[in-house]
DNA sequence: AAAAAAAGTTGACTTGGTCAACTTGATTCC
DNA sequence: GGAATCAAGTTGACCAAGTCAACTTTTTTT
């Protein structure tokens, strides 16, 4: 591995700021679109769900980080409540398929189209130009902190 | 105001998935400096005391939109183990002024350091040239939300 | 066939946080 | 100046998210 100087003082401590500014800003997205009932983990659950029909519990559990028994409660849940089935797998009898109901689907794709509003209306005050700058910007952290 | 117009999808879209992007990149970082006893709620408390020594809670309730009932507990178990001094207000009989002990400088000053760290171990294995770009895009991003 | 491991459920518990009632001291405003 | 109101802080009751461990059932290993 190459060799590289150490980071400054200076750059850490931007990097802390624009961290403190980030965290508070999504939070303040968050909060937004969790004024509808599901919490974080709920939310990431649903969607991992819709966009992997028929995964079972055990893989959202390691993917997600999530723990057994907080995981099954909240499947539990989302099954009374109509927005999830579970069917038996015919492959290993000890796990569950998961899947949205209709409903489940037309839930996640609400809260999905509630994210999407609150985004568009922090991008519709700015001009064309800025967004294009804001997205490049946001890009090229992706790209710098991905491969690192 | 001047008219503009409406942000596309794909930049909706490029916008979001950023999000997710940082919210996992940060939550690891904190993951990391939070394995320190104190979450994050109790970070910032110590933090805002520590740069407005002489600050009331009522004050730090509001900037961190913390309910009055769980800060003054918070702020209770802070004076038992010994981080935090409330002394009464000469000013206002029913306020009591917030300064950290010296172990409580000493404590926050650790979390500060494990914090730098953290930063420091991301920015170390990135070139000089990559550093710069990661700051002045971070940087860019701040200045476009802020002023929005 | 026995032992070990995996999927899921359940119960007990911890904890970060909310809500409302209450005490005490400061303001307001006739 | 005194009654009503309001602000600072404390306390108790409560909630929901999350953790931990024990247990059942089925599968895999050997």
């Amino acid at each position: 591995m190459k060799s590289r100087s150490s980071p400054d003082r200076r750059q850490i401590d931007a990097f802390r700021r624009f961290n403190r500014f980030y965290t508070v800003f999504v939070g303040l997205l968050n909060g937004k679109y969790l004024e509808s009932d599901y919490c974080l983990s709920e939310v990431r659950v649903l969607y991992e769900i819709a966009g992997r029909p028929g995964a079972q519990a055990a893989f959202l559990q390691e993917k997600l980080g999530l723990d057994r028994g907080h995981l099954s409660r909240m499947l539990s849940r989302f099954e009374r409540n109509g927005l999830l089935e579970r069917s038996p797998s015919e492959a290993d009898g000890r796990a569950k398929l998961l899947g949205l109901t209709p409903q489940g689907e037309a839930v996640t794709a609400e809260l999905t189209d509630k994210a999407r509003r609150g985004m568009g209306d922090i991008l519709a005050p700015l001009a064309q130009r800025d967004r294009t700058r804001l997205l490049k910007a946001m890009r090229e952290i992706e790209d710098i902190l991905s491969t690192g």
